[in-house]
RNA sequence: CGCGGGGUGGAGCAGUCUGGAAGCUCGUCGGGCUCAUAACCCGAAGGUCGUAGGUUCAAAUCCUACUCCCGCAACCA
């Protein structure tokens, strides 16, 4: 019989800069999906890759100085580095510079042109000319550009725009009938309701703002814009062509199986994708799984925090397979996850060195001890042999069960359930007391024979999720690979079989304090040489002033002599400021940086003839100044010396 | 009334769609055991399932109102 095939792939991953252990979880829960499809017996074809256009490049590689090419190139290999580190078994990494992979958006953009789904219009909005950028209103900062701050204008560019609506009655049409499209279900009401009953808008697909990308092939000043560029990856990896000389590989593997994503980018493969794929005359994806985010402790993960958390970092001191197993099991179906140090610390421990190691260790060590290592099944059962049995054979469909819903972590935790039984039978056979009689020696042997057969068959089940692991017990155990159908049938380690005479530590016991220390210190050492330096920062210089217009401002020292937050508003607090002999209230955007009982009593500089207003719905009459970092980190202006309130600053 | 997500024993979560004795992991306490990585096994304490109403024989689960927390948006004088 044939195998049936799988074709999966991953979002392709943007080159802005390295990876973190967010983005690193979606290879990895891939990856597991992947192995087990394989384990089951189907042919998997399994694709990731990286998106390298756009203006994001171009600027960063401007800012380091290289060509966008030398910029991405740099990216993708690092990002290829830790999927690889991370021991991913994909087949292809697809990346949207491969020449095939331009040739083929050119023609798929011409193709629908010429049948009328793309056409030419106008991208209105507001721009930034400086920034060569538009944004919409609702983008906008105080009616300024959100990244300098200056002014922008209305301003249209000349776009090229995909008709989304000619479709979107068949998309809700397929989306109804196919309720499996999108997973998790909640989301397809998301989509539904936010954006498909409402009213597709119709989608840019060109910019000439920037020159970073597949440029439109009849007209060459235009580059392809994101999404067509990006989403055809998935056909164009394995050989799909827009004039029907497609690959054998397109041919088997089209439409995919499953395309898993992040749930911040559901929007754009369960409605453009299909949309995209109808207007090529294309089926559907079978499956689109938004899987959810894995966040820091302490909030969202952001680089300008420094909370930022590295595959390769954590596989430095927890072992790849160990990251893993976190990330994988950590990770609840539809909320986000969340990951410390201290938590992956204890998983390591609880999990991984208690259960799992230290129970082969242990199985391991006995064997040795009373047998010189041999492992015979001499068959003397005793009921509980029974119980340990069911759950070992039953567990191979649990996990399957577990998986087809992807569901990876409960699927693990079935597994785990596994050598927790293990570790539960050793308890009530007691092999230490058997052995202290010869009379049971048989009896001890079988007991052993059943442990190392369970083991044998929860570290094959194991395999999809932590490979190396999986690999590292069957050798210590001296088994060989079993077929997913062997794995629910008990008694297939060949009795007589010899195991290991030095079992090694699978996993071992980390103290969370240590660890802590150590990650300290690597970040401080880090954070060192910047410490030294000192920067600086460089803003955006203003129009030049005169004199006159400086004296128009009046400083003056003013005391707080109470403050509290302002309800109602996340970053307001209001302080009453005392100002030579009058009182003003003053609300201020620094809630996350002073608390209001910490603003009581200090002496700040203010800008007293600012014109009230109202923020928030309280009155304001001033400004009191702070000096502002590159991380939003504010420092409130205080003299140098003590100063009567009301003492002028000029 | 901006949009969305969430409030379940000390901590982190499942269970909510498809009502039917409140579950998992960690932690705490007590016990057992000694093969093993101070590990393993058993037991216990600890929850009015955010609040208030409603539907029902029965509500963590369905309905209504309210409240608090977290993202995004806005306010950042």
């Amino acid at each position: 019989m044939e195998k049936q095939k799988f074709y999966m792939t991953t979002a392709i991953a943007y080159t802005s800069g390295k990876p973190h252990i967010g983005n690193t979880y979606e290879i990895v829960l891939a990856d597991s999906i992947a192995r087990f499809k394989r384990q089951q017996g189907y042919d998997v074809f399994f694709q990731t890759g990286t998106d390298e256009h756009g203006q994001k490049v171009e600027l960063k590689a401007a800012e380091k100085g290289v060509t966008p090419k030398e910029f991405v190139d740099d990216v993708a290999g690092e990002i290829k580095r830790i999927w690889d580190l991370m021991n991913t078994s994909y087949d292809k990494f697809i990346r949207t510079t491969d020449e095939d992979h331009e040739a083929q958006v050119q023609k798929i953009f011409k193709k629908l042109y010429d049948q009328g789904d793309i056409y030419k219009g106008y991208y209105e909005g507001m721009y930034c000319t400086p920034c060569e950028s538009f944004f919409t209103e609702s983008q906008l900062v105080d009616g300024k550009c959100p990244d300098c701050g200056r002014p922008v204008t209305p301003a249209k560019e000349e776009a090229y725009f995909f008709k989304m609506s000619k479709y979107a009655d068949r998309l809700i049409e397929y989306i109804n009938t196919h309720p499996e499209f999108i997973q998790p279900v909640s989301r397809k009401n998301e989509m539904m309701n936010n954006f498909l009953l409402p009213g597709l808008q119709d989608l840019c697909v060109s910019r000439t703002s920037f020159t970073w990308g597949i440029p439109v092939s009849f007209d060459p000043k235009h580059v392809t814009y994101v999404w067509l560029d990006a989403l055809t990856n998935y056909i164009t990896g394995i050989g799909y062509d827009c004039d029907g000389n497609s690959s054998d590989l397109f041919k088997k593997n089209w439409p995919a199986d499953l395309h898993l994503i992040g749930k911040d980018i559901i929007r754009f493969h369960t409605i453009y994708w299909p949309i995209f794929l109808m207007a090529l005359d294309l089926p559907l994806p079978k499956q689109i799984f938004g899987h959810p985010w894995l966040l820091q402790g302490d909030g969202k993960m952001s680089k300008s925090k420094g909370n930022v958390l590295y595959a390769d970092e954590l596989v430095e001191f927890f072992g790849v397979d160990a990251v893993r197993y976190f990330v994988l099991h950590e990770m609840p179906f539809e909320n986000d996850g969340v990951i410390t140090w201290e938590l992956m610390v204890e998983r390591m421990n609880s999990e991984l060195a208690n259960t799992l190691g230290n129970l082969v260790n242990r199985t391991i060590s006995m064997s040795n001890k009373y047998f010189g290592g041999v492992v015979e099944n001499k068959n003397v059962c005793e009921p509980v042999d029974e119980e340990l049995k069911a759950v070992v054979t039953s567990t191979r469909d649990k996990v399957a069960e577990k998986m087809a819903g992807l569901r990876v972590a409960d699927a693990m935790t079935e597994i785990f359930n596994l050598f927790k039984r293990c570790n539960k039978y050793i308890d009530e056979t007691m092999p230490w007391a058997l052995a202290k009689d010869e009379a049971k020696k048989d009896r001890l042997a079988t007991v052993l024979y059943n442990l190392v057969e369970g083991i044998c068959i929860g570290a094959e089940l194991l395999e999809s999720y932590m490979p190396e692991t999986s690999q590292r017990i069957r050798t210590q155990l001296n088994a060989k690979k079993r077929s997913y159908d062997e794995l629910s049938s008990f008694g297939l380690y060949p009795s007589g079989n010899k195991v290991t005479e030095k079992p090694e530590i699978l996993f071992a016991r980390l103290d969370v304090k240590e660890v802590l220390e150590k990650v300290e210190a690597k970040k401080a050492e880090e954070a060192k040489p910047e410490e030294t330096e000192e920067p600086g920062i460089d803003i955006e210089p203003k129009d030049e002033i005169t004199y006159d217009d400086f004296m128009k401002m009046q400083f003056q020292v003013g005391e707080i002599i109470s403050c509290e937050a302002v309800k109602k508003s996340k970053k307001l607090l209001c302080s009453q400021v005392k100002i030579g002999s009058q009182v003003r209230q003053i609300v201020s955007g620094i809630k996350a940086h002073y608390k209001p009982e910490d603003m009581v009593g200090k002496k700040v500089m203010v800008l007293v003839n600012l014109k009230p207003a109202k923020l928030a719905g309280v009155m304001s009459e001033g400004m009191i100044l702070c000096a502002e970092d590159e991380n939003g980190e504010l420092a409130l202006m205080v003299p140098d010396k003590n100063m009567p309130s009301g003492a002028e600053i000029c």
